[in-house]
Parts: structure tokens; sequence; C-alpha cells
DNA sequence: CTTTTTATAGTGGTCTGACCTATTTGTCTT
DNA sequence: AAGACAAATAGGTCAGACCACTATAAAAAG
């Protein structure tokens, strides 16, 4: 009758709604596989809920074995998440080499979709942080420190997949960076050894990057093509221009923007 | 030292040793599908457990599917005690309807992709098969065989998915159909119910088919743009942007380090 | 100065007890 | 006998506290 015919629709249960806020914030990357959560009291004062609630939230996420806690060492999101999606693929790849070309393909599109829509939607924020970590890459880059530049490079291209604002992208893209350094990391320091090929990549870095600055898309992923092809060739070791010309002129102009 | 020094290796949390006594209590018949649970007191007295500890049980058995409650009302076990084998990212992606506009946008690039590779290099094979399932989509949609329709269509994009030959892409879409299927399926029957509808996707099938068959990528891209945003605009009647906004905000907040 | 040990703080795990709210049920009024 | 109301039942939430384990830093030994 009058009590709450009308006030709401049963909010459901404390815990299911912050189980459900966590689990986004997971999806968006808030919290990245492997990272450690803030402590269970600093959570339930940021979601204003009591820690048996937040508790009880917590536990359902270990149970669904998104979650995973050590006694008394905090509480850790799990590292198998993205993997969802390559799982089966990460034994293919790494067992058979001629599916590289498949991945290095496929990522070539996600990185041009990627860079595209990093270039058209990105917030202040974003652009911030790739500018930030555009000049760590060039410090690293003439420093000659490899190991740094390479994850610095790892991260650039993530901070774009970040910025495309598409949960769905930057999953995949994810989990195709773990494939990718579990199977070609030994390539890539090769690549990084070759002083040229080393400045190139840094060329089309820049490229990149001022694409994604200037907002302008189709720039964007024209730049993040071109680097895949220059990479895709140094991985396969094939140094021939015609081919090269071949493979890039074969897939040409990739999606039409929205 | 003092007490439980030997008792036994294996103690981990409470609520899991209550969890796995409630479930084998269920599996052999101690409760029956659809009974009533004891009372939480009641049943945390019983297994010598504080009721925190036992109520996290019972919310993991919620979580999983196996017991249910109602506010004032007792906790019951589940009449359909299925297997609830957990899918990680599948999940989340379901639990999710935030996220649909990203699935359907990343399943527009990779359909687009797809279809483009599909066209430019399918075997005699891949289009044998493709035409043999166009035609059958045809016939059921002339039929009114909704449920048939819906079955074949699926079929025909995973047909054209094989026939980019790109296992990532494929697994991928894969992956992505499992997702879309157990989310939308409402949603797509309403789609096929109305007459124009049906039979302009009807009409989009045969243009990208035609393309596919006749080997214009370009066409065979425009044509699967085409279709998923006609899809898309019948799914979502809002844009997301406001969404998409509030989660890259959220997402800049946490994740200081590199 | 490096390595090992130890102590302290941080954090998850558990408990007690209480209050609130929704559902159920039984009684009472009409 | 049918409906309305009130008491009992039971799940949901909260606050504060204590214990057990881990990790990090400080201190001691080499």
């Amino acid at each position: 009758m009058t009590s709450d015919s009308f006030s709401r629709v049963k909010p459901p249960k404390i815990s299911d709604i912050i189980m459900q806020q966590l689990e986004s914030m997971i999806l968006e990357g808030s919290f990245t596989p492997g990272q450690k959560l803030p402590p269970e009291r600093e959570l339930a004062a940021r979601f204003e809920v009591s820690r048996p609630s937040l508790r009880e939230a917590i536990q359902k996420l270990i149970a669904r074995g998104i979650l995973f806690s050590r006694h008394g060492g905090g509480t850790y999101v799990a590292d198998n998440i993205g993997s969802s999606f390559a799982d089966p693929l990460q034994d293919l790849l790494c067992a058979h080499d001629e599916f590289l070309y498949d991945q290095l393909e496929f990522r070539d599109a996600l990185e041009g979709l990627s860079s595209y829509y990093a270039a058209t939607r990105s917030t202040e924020a974003d652009r911030a942080k790739l500018t930030r970590c555009f000049h760590a890459l060039v410090e690293a880059n003439q420093a000659q420190d490899f190991a740094l530049e390479a994850r610095l490079d790892a991260d650039f291209h993530m901070i774009i997949a970040e910025a495309a604002h598409n949960i769905v992208l930057l999953h995949t893209l994810r989990s195709l960076y773990a494939v990718l350094a579990r199977s070609v990391s030994a390539n890539l320091q090769n690549l990084f050894k070759q002083p040229q090929a080393r400045q190139a990549v840094m060329a089309q870095h820049k490229t990149l990057y001022e694409a994604i600055m200037a907002g302008d898309g189709n720039a964007a992923r024209a730049a993040a093509h071109d680097h895949l092809v220059f990479v895709e060739d140094h991985l396969l070791n094939r140094q021939k221009e015609e081919t090269r010309i071949q493979r890039s002129l074969r897939r040409n102009e990739h999606q039409p923007p929205h």
C-alpha cells in the first residue's frame, strides 16, 4: 500500500551491487590483472558499505576465480582474466610458428582500430598519459636502454588500447600482447639491437603519437599499419621490399570510419 | 603451538569448508532441490561457526546458482542444479549490459575484416559451404521458421569467419558469438519478429553473400558493416557516450604506475 | 657493507552482538 | 468467512574487536 509501492524496485543485495561494480572496474581496467586491490577496509569505506558486505562481494568474486587472496598479503586480480579468448591460442601460437602470421595480421587490424578510436575519442587524461609514456620512450631510446625501451614500447601500445575506450578490444589486445611477449620477445630484442631499425620504430611511434594527439583517426590508423608492417617484416625475416609492399597493399584501407 | 599446529595441513577459509559440506549434503540428499534450508543462525550453530562465516558459504553457493534466498522468507535449494561451469570473461561480459555496445562495435570491426578476407582468399570449398548455408537461410526465412533462421544466421557468419583463414580472428569471433548468443538472444528474437526487419536482414545477407562470391573485398566489408549497423541500431536505442566517459574517468583515477 | 634475524605494521579471516527490513503467519475485526 | 492488522520468523546489514599470517623495515650479526 503506501509503504513502497513506488519507491524503487527492490535494490538487490548490497554485496551483489558491489560485486558488479568491482567487476566493471576490472573489466574497464581500473584494476589490471595481477594488481593488488586496496585493503578491504579502504574499499568498504570507498563504496560506503560495511566490511562484511564488501567481503561477501569479494568472496563471490573469489569463488568465481576472478580474484584471489593471500591470508595476510592482500587481495589480487587473477591474471588469467583477459586470456579467456586466448587460452587455447597461447598454446597454439607457441607451438606452431605457422600461425604467427595470423596473429600479426590480426594484431595489425586491431592496432589500426585501436589507434583510430584513440585518436577520435581519447580524453585529456588519456592523452596526458600517452604523452608521459612517449617522452619516457624517447628518453629510453636515446639512453640506449633496450630493456626499458621494450617495456615502454608495450606500455605505449597498451595506453593507446585503453584510450580507444572499448573493453572488448582492450582485453583482446591485452591477451595478444601476452602471447607476443611469450613467443617473440627474443626476436624483439634482436630487432632492437639494430640501430637503424630502432630509429625507424621510434619514427613510427612518433608519427602515430602525433596523429593521435591531433585527433586524426585515419592518420593514426595508417601509422599503426605502417608500424606493424615494419615489425612484421623484421620478425618474419622478410627483408625484401617487394613482398612488404605487396603485403601492405593486400591489406590496405581497413575499417571505414563510423 | 597452542592447539592446532597439527590439526590439518589444509585449513583454508572456513567458508569454503562449510560450502563443501553444504554441497555434499545437497548432493547426498540431506537437502533436496526446492527444499527450504534451516535458518542461518541455526545452521551456524550446527556447524559451530559464526553466522558471517556460514553466510559467506551460502553467498558463494548462491553465486554459483546452487541456492537462492528470499529476503525474509528463507533460503532454498535451487531446482535446476545444472553444471555451472564458469568462463570468466564471458560471464563478466554477459552480466554487464553496459558493455554490449563495446561488443557490437568490436564485432563490427571483426566482421568487416572477416568478410574482406573471406571475399579475397576463400577457397572453392569455402564458397560452396557458404552457398549451401545461404540457400538454407533463404528457405528458413520464407518458411517463417524463426528458430532455424536464427541458427543459420549464426552459421552463416561463422562460415565467413572460417573462410577468412585466420585462426586468431576465427577464434575471437567464435568467442564473441558465444557471448552474444547468451546475452542478446531475447533481443534477437524480438528483432526477428518484425517482418520488415527480417527482410532487411535477409537483403543485407544477400548483398554480403554476393560480394564474397564475387571476390569483392571492399564490397563485402561494406556489406558487413551495414549489416552490423542495422542490428546494432535495433538492439540499442541509446548512445552510450556518457557511460564511456564515466568509465574513462574512473579508470584514470587508479592505476598510477606502469 | 652485506646478509640474516627480528620486530612492527598492515591485511585478510573470524567472531560477537545488535538492529533493520521483508516475508510469513496467525489472530482479530468486520 | 474474508480481509486487515500485528507478532514472529529470518535474511540483510552494520560496527567494532581480536587473531593469524605476510611483508617490509629496522636492527643485529657476519
